[in-house]
DNA sequence: CGCTGTTAGTTGTAGTGACAACCAAATGGT
DNA sequence: ACCATTTGGTTGTCACTACAACTAACAGCG
């Protein structure tokens, strides 16, 4: 079967997202580097686990909410541990898990580093996108991570508690 | 000035933008890797040049087509060198700068990579896109790109040349 | 010319992520 | 009860990227 080439359109559309792609962990890393010494996944991480109960998670949840294989998270984690971010400790009810939990010092990180980052969202993300934009990316962004990940074990999108 | 926080609509659509950011890159390299033994950031380097006049480019132009900086690039080319898969030569007209040119094998590598490459794309990306979405995506894509990269040195969308 | 500044590119090194191998606890069939 | 499988997680190694420092060549100006 012959490979079916890209259209136009479809060009147009795949080269900026590629670009986007490219370009906007650059720019999130960058600022939350130099403002707040910390990569945008170790923020997630720790952004995660400040709206969790009791502020703690399982690994797994934890990867699912940070879209991270397993192995990443871990290597992130401990060295979180190592800045006294976050604690782990076993999980009582399952002898397998290892939970996470985000202490005071890292409470105090997210806090502090927040304001910055989500101004930089503004800056580069929002801002200069409409509000029918913004609810064209939300339906994209679906449409593609039914893709992406069909299992939805990565994207925990809905959170039933939190969308009121 | 107090931070402005994210209201559901953009808190949606920023979950799914970073969702995205964060596992397409993922699902390229992995199938790019496994079928052809090459990075998505190599296969674009190869692509480019492999569509320019004599195959060839100049470092910072290659560097501009491919949203990467210009040490990332000289890191990969040498890389590509090594496997015979490109050449380097001075410039003749600017001693200053470097030309990348394809080789025979690289071209070869290019033509056998393309079509794995191009069903992944139409798999994971433009197929859960209706025709309208793809317009969608492509302003979105501008817009954010007009922050993300505002003097357009690393995004070179309008190749006239090409754009039939 | 010579001096200064800018542009083009390379290289060293330190930090991160991917992948595979591994271990331990739970589950399920017989 | 017992063994096989699955699940949850960690660790080691290797490859890649970012950042900074550096070199070489051009350009402008006195």
């Amino acid at each position: 079967m012959e490979t079916q080439w890209l259209d136009q359109t479809e060009r147009e559309a795949w080269l900026r997202l590629t670009a986007v792609v490219e370009l906007l962990p650059g720019v999130l890393d960058t600022q939350l580097r130099s403002a707040s010494d910390m990569t945008h996944f170790e923020y997630l991480v720790l952004a995660m686990l400040s709206e969790a109960p009791d502020r703690t998670l399982r690994m797994t949840g934890l990867a699912q909410r940070t879209n991270a294989t397993l192995p990443r998270l871990s290597h992130v984690v401990r060295r979180l541990e190592d800045r006294r971010l976050v604690e782990r400790f076993p999980c009582p009810e399952d002898g397998r898990a290892t939970n996470a939990r985000l202490t005071d010092a890292g409470w105090d990180a997210v806090v502090a580093a927040a304001p910055g980052h989500v101004d930089t969202v503004r800056q580069h993300v929002l801002d200069p996108l409409t509000r029918e934009q913004l609810g064209q990316l939300k339906e994209i962004g679906d449409a593609l991570l039914s893709r992406l990940d069909p299992d939805g074990r990565m994207t925990v999108l809905y959170d039933p508690e939190r969308a009121g």
